[in-house]
DNA sequence: TTGAAAGCGCTAACAC
DNA sequence: GTGTTAGCGCTTTCAA
């Protein structure tokens, strides 16, 4: 029963274009799809049948012969992250210029469902993977698209073990940079804040489950140290998914002096403790962050940053996604672009 | 050639399942794909096979015979506004649940754009469009999509004469609410700014091109006039696409003691150029917006705010979209949220 | 419960 | 330049 089953009514196909225009079913395909070679006459035909028949190609079917669906798929963190939002458009308008759709996935960071969206991309045949993934360190949800030899291309964070192709910032001397810019203002006290998952006290050599986040970590406890700071390590503030205030609060009685926070939305969550707490950004606490976000230039202070160039990231990475769809067998790329410092007014020197 | 063309393999079908486990292809399907009945032993058969051969089921040809993709396209001006990504977020969880997943496509506000779209999205057979219309006034890029019967839900915005439901938010009430804040204060003086495009300088019974931004100038314009202002038409700033700096420049000079900002792109680039200006909000210039952008909260004053549940209006679309998928037959619906009032301390009375 | 066969709409050989 | 014929991998009658 050849009807559409969501309207019941049956669309135009390639047989009743033929039909119509008296050709045989390849010759109208071949002018339909553009490919081949017709006389101007039979060209002329066809498209006229088409036109008044209302015809509209099925790219599905086309795909189950060609075996390429012209989608890409893209998992990111979450699309409400301005940074997954940023990242999606530049691989969108890369994707979109060469023919290509996106298939969007959040994971929420979950490996299950980082597998899951794996698994509907791959039955949907798409023609490639972007993805930032779940974890760095144990990128089993991945693996499934990498034997079965798709295309993959990950950005923001790396994975170990997969051999694909990587776009990321340049997150460690990024780190190195902001710390350098407190340590350069007198302060030895500094703290880290990040979310990210971790199983115990962050101590140097612990591989943290998000790459860009592990760099960011080891290039501000290299800077610390490298300043003659004692044990860094305990100046790094991990698992603070839930509790960023309460984090900060510590710190605040700890006499820390300035914070580093692993992204904006923790310098947002950070920010606004230290205003309800009465402590004054920066002459009571310095404050420093990654990415130019919104707000980092709208608040007072403004927030000096680590700008990443977040659009380029997903440009990249949709790049070199294409390039393996279209076949290059180079070797695996690992691309690092540079972050930018951005220069507010959120630091000072420590207090006492 | 049954080879897959991106890596020269061939993957594992019914058929080979059927094969292996000496069943008939339609046996094997029907255990794959869940559906008809199968003896106990032949089900574990079947799947030790399939298990065995590494089968992934082709959800393409899947489509092709059932005609339902369990994939809806969703057209957005920019993933990169925060309005849209979270639009889009709330969508997308809905859809996820429902088992259907999302091919993102950016119009950036045009038609022509959004025309491309929408036939993509026909060509890959989405079972159903959700759509945030780049015009209320000329809704023609989407009749293509009414005409072939696809279940479409408009969002955000609404479009004239097109007959499909739609979920927005109430930004009549909600624009009155803001002026009538504003007019409480004591302001008379009071400008609306929007980057919409419009032909000429706003007239009362103009339309614009968006529902929403139409909805909340006549709030605006309703509140002024009942509040007895003369011509409040005249305080309406549209076309200020590149130009909001100057705009709110060109207010300054005229004497403008309130702005509604009528996004919070808007609010963000009056905020800076009245920050520039050395002009203090709320004591020179009371500023209030639409949306409770993270900025809003951060700034110095915060700034108030109508807040929109724009999560609330892409899961409601969806909602609405799948039912329509399913075959609901009932009349259109037109779903309109309400807004919610924010206040902070972007308002005071005027100077003078 | 199982199987045989047809078909979804298109492209790709291959022949004429 | 044009037509014929097979499929792509699945679901779906229809019989047995």
């Amino acid at each position: 029963m050849p009807v559409d089953p969501l309207n019941g009514r049956r669309e135009v196909t390639v047989s009743d274009v033929a039909a119509a225009a008296k050709v045989s079913k390849a010759t109208a395909a071949r002018v339909l799809g553009g490919y081949g070679a017709a006389s101007e006459a039979v060209r002329d035909r066809v498209q006229a049948a088409a036109e008044q028949l209302g015809y509209h190609p099925n790219a599905l079917a086309k795909t189950m012969t060609t075996g390429r669906s012209n989608s890409i798929g893209i998992i990111v963190g979450d699309i409400e992250n301005p940074f997954f939002a940023q990242a999606t458009r530049g691989a969108a308008d890369v994707a979109k210029a060469a023919g290509y759709d996106l298939i969007l996935l959040n994971s929420d960071e979950h490996a299950v469902a980082e597998e899951n969206a794996i698994s509907v991309l791959l039955a949907k045949r798409v023609d490639g993977i972007l993805v930032a993934p779940a974890s760095t360190t144990d990128p089993s949800s991945l693996r499934e698209a990498v034997e079965r030899a798709r295309p993959m291309v990950l950005f923001d964070r790396v994975a170990d073990g997969l051999d694909v192709d990587t776009v990321v910032a340049d997150n460690l001397a990024g780190a190195r940079r902001l710390a350098q810019l407190l340590l350069d203002a007198g302060h030895r006290r500094i703290a880290f804040v990040s979310t990210i998952a971790h199983a115990d006290e962050y101590r140097v050599g612990d591989r943290l489950g998000s790459s860009s986040v592990d760099d960011r970590v080891r290039g501000f406890v290299g800077a610390l140290a490298d300043a003659g700071v004692d044990d860094p390590a305990r100046f790094v503030r991990l698992n603070a998914r839930d509790g960023v205030p309460a984090v900060v609060r510590a710190l605040v009685d700890d006499g820390i002096t300035a914070i580093v926070a692993s992204d904006s939305l923790i310098a947002q969550a950070a920010f606004r403790e230290l205003r309800t707490l009465g402590r004054r950004i920066p002459d009571d606490v310095s404050l420093v962050a990654f990415d130019d976000a919104d707000w980092t230039s709208l608040s007072a202070p403004g927030i000096t940053v680590m700008a990443q160039p977040i659009h380029e990231i997903g440009a990249e990475a949709a790049r070199l996604l294409i390039r393996r769809i279209a076949g290059d067998g180079a070797p695996t790329e690992h691309v690092v672009l540079p972050q930018r410092l951005v220069e507010r007014e959120s630091i000072a020197p420590p207090r006492s």
